[in-house]
RNA sequence: GCCCCCGUAGCUCAGUGGAUAGAGCGGCGGACUUCUAAUCCGAUGGCCGCAGGUUCGAAUCCUGCCGGGGGCGCCA
């Protein structure tokens, strides 16, 4: 069924290996070196310095930030200051007073742009400005192609961030994707705001569940049902079945699992740069030269047979034991050991993607790297809230022990891996999810992928077509840009100015699905001016057409960065 | 009992302490001899769970309730 999420399994891992390059992005602007890199100051640096001066030359002390803010409504101009409301009270003025004042001031000598300093409301300063500001926009963006919004906001900081680590008992399923797709997106994000970004992918190939797994496989060789508690998925008949005569099944089905894994998570578009095997960690010796760590700091004591981690003394509810008193250790220990890897690797900052289930466990995992000598914040551990699966309204339960499940692999397959993408991205993981999967199938207007990479595919058209009809794009500097005028234009314009700082934000707040709701904006905004501003129309002036032409070039460098970021691909055609 | 997340339009969700709270979908009514109508436009649709508090200003911050989800082991 190649609809139009569907690409081949080449174009797949080309993305792939496009992204390694620390960036998302796939395709190489057609524009970027033939151009003249002027660059455009943004006007938030202008504005702010500017209310700044005149503030303080009205007696006031400026606060150590001004906010500066895009208003909504139009009718409130194209930036915003509260600064008078924000200090009026401090400075023993009336706001509004003040900001009349501030307006005179740099009324009196606008900033470069600025067309008018109004006050409104209790007390805003309001800047009015002429679309100029905007027009530097499109060399901006085109000059900076595939790096528009990058910034070096990480100062290259070491970020180790560790996500999906499903037990290699069998596939990844429907559950997992909210984590991948997050963690995936968050690398990106981190990377181009630059941080240094390893990906990593811890294998649990050690403990009870992988015990249980491989006698549930021998089980199904032998042509018997599964041991109590065993796992009873039909992947573990097709395992055993392909598993061949004296192999270990712990061994063999680890290695089975982890290549199905890997497969299907790739197909996603999601690859690890480390897959961190737990078994080999502890084989290595980690867990006693751990132990003999923490002893040694004095933060594990024996009591009641166990060996206990003073885990209360760094915030945890209660002590927590590392070693059972039958000699066994328990859960936590080697996860100690893992972090305390992590750190020893030379990683500044550990984040870890945890489900919602593991949300008791922060605490303790933060009180041990304290108790390792660690700042708790350089852990930070981010809690994905559950997906509630339905289809056609009713919900369906994934276990893998009972073996109903949806593979990840199943999700791909009915929908195409930039739906799946853009479906799990679209919300913030703080909030619990609904995904239905009938809608995701569906390929309507109902699925906003469509929506976005229509916008993208209608902009590429325009370059297809005009080749056609021997329509020619002349250079950028012959073309025109306060022509742009339009209100459609100027929304596009406005949407490419606030990306770095959407970018920023999301970055800073581990919120990639900020770039998602910002790719939805400019896509609408594109959509609008796609339809109300026609660039290769006869009736079209020569002039315009230029101009047009050429920002529908930079929304298209807009789309495929905001999509490279997400992890979603950009087609040409639909 | 304690801890975490959520509660915003019929549904799914956005919403850096700001002005008249937004989008998509669904429903209603419009727009294709033109670059992709998978689009666009319009009208409709809201005690932002409830009650206090902080603030010049609260969907946003604090407290307490109510409702939903998840978690509180010498399980992993």
């Amino acid at each position: 069924m190649p609809g139009p999420g569907h690409r081949s399994r080449s174009t797949r891992r080309a993305r792939v290996r496009a992204r390694r390059n620390g960036f998302g992005g796939r395709d190489r602007p057609t524009v970027r070196s033939a151009l003249p890199t002027r660059s455009a100051p943004s006007m938030r640096d202008v504005l702010i310095p500017a209310l700044r001066d005149a503030l303080s030359g009205l007696g006031v002390e400026p606060p150590a930030e001004i906010h500066l803010e895009q208003p909504a409504r139009r009718e409130h101009g194209d930036f915003s200051s509260n600064v008078a409301l924000a200090t009026a009270k401090a400075a023993g003025r009336n706001p509004r007073e003040l900001a009349q004042q501030l307006a005179d001031v740099l009324a009196a000598s606008p900033p470069r742009h600025v067309t008018a300093v109004e006050i409104a409301g209790p007390g805003f300063v309001n800047f009015r400005l002429e679309p100029g500001w905007l027009h530097d926009q499109v060399p901006a963006v085109l000059a900076a192609g595939v790096d528009h919004g990058r910034s070096t906001l990480g100062a290259g900081r070491k970020v180790l961030v560790e996500y999906v680590s499903a037990n290699p008992t069998g596939p990844v399923h429907a559950g997992h994707a909210r984590g991948a797709t997050y963690g995936d997106a968050l690398a990106r994000l981190l990377a181009f705001s630059g941080h240094d970004v390893t990906e990593e992918f811890y294998v649990n190939d050690r403990g009870v569940q992988m015990q249980t797994f491989a006698d549930s496989l021998a089980a199904r060789k032998a042509g018997e049902e599964p041991p109590e508690g065993g796992y009873l998925g039909e992947y573990i008949t097709e395992w055993a079945a392909e598993m061949p005569d004296g192999e270990d099944p712990l061994i063999w089905g680890e290695a089975r699992a982890l290549l199905d894994q890997q497969e299907v998570l790739a197909d996603l578009g999601v690859v690890f740069d480390a897959w961190f095997s737990e078994r080999a960690m502890v084989n290595s010796g980690a867990i006693d030269s751990t132990l003999a760590d923490l002893r040694e700091r004095g933060v594990a004591y024996d009591a009641d047979g166990a060996t206990w981690l003073r885990s209360t003394e760094f915030g945890d509810d209660k002590d927590r034991v590392l070693v059972k008193s039958d000699g066994e250790v328990t859960y936590l220990l080697p996860d100690i050991a893992y972090h305390r890897d992590k750190f020893a690797r030379g990683f500044d900052l550990l984040i870890n993607v945890w489900g919602a289930d593991h949300h008791g466990y922060v605490p303790r995992m933060k009180a041990a790297i304290q108790s390792l000598g660690h700042d708790p914040s350089d852990l930070e551990v981010v809690i994905t809230q559950l997906v509630r699966l339905e289809r056609g309204g009713e919900e369906v339960k994934i276990s893998k022990r009972s073996g109903d499940l949806i593979t990840l692999r199943d999700l791909i397959g009915e929908v195409g891996p930039d739906a799946v993408r853009l479906t799990y991205l679209l919300q913030s993981v703080d909030s619990p999810q609904t995904v239905d999967l009938d809608l995701v199938v569906s390929q309507s207007n109902e699925n906003p992928v469509f929506y976005v990479q229509m916008a993208n595919a209608r902009l590429n058209s325009i370059g297809r077509v005009a080749a056609e009809r021997g329509m020619q794009r002349l250079p950028l500097e012959q073309a025109d840009l306060s022509l742009l005028t339009h209100e459609r234009e100027l929304e596009v314009l406005r949407n490419l100015y606030v990306f770095p700082q959407v970018v920023e934000l999301a970055a800073r707040e581990r919120a990639p699905h900020k770039v998602t709701t910002w790719v939805r904006e400019l896509a609408g905004s594109v959509h609008g001016f796609y339809h109300d501003c026609p660039i290769l129309h006869l009736d079209t002036p020569e002039p315009l057409r230029q101009a047009r032409w050429w920002l529908a070039e930079a929304a298209a460098v807009g789309l495929r960065n905001g999509l490279g970021l997400l992890g979603v691909s950009a087609p040409e055609r639909m």
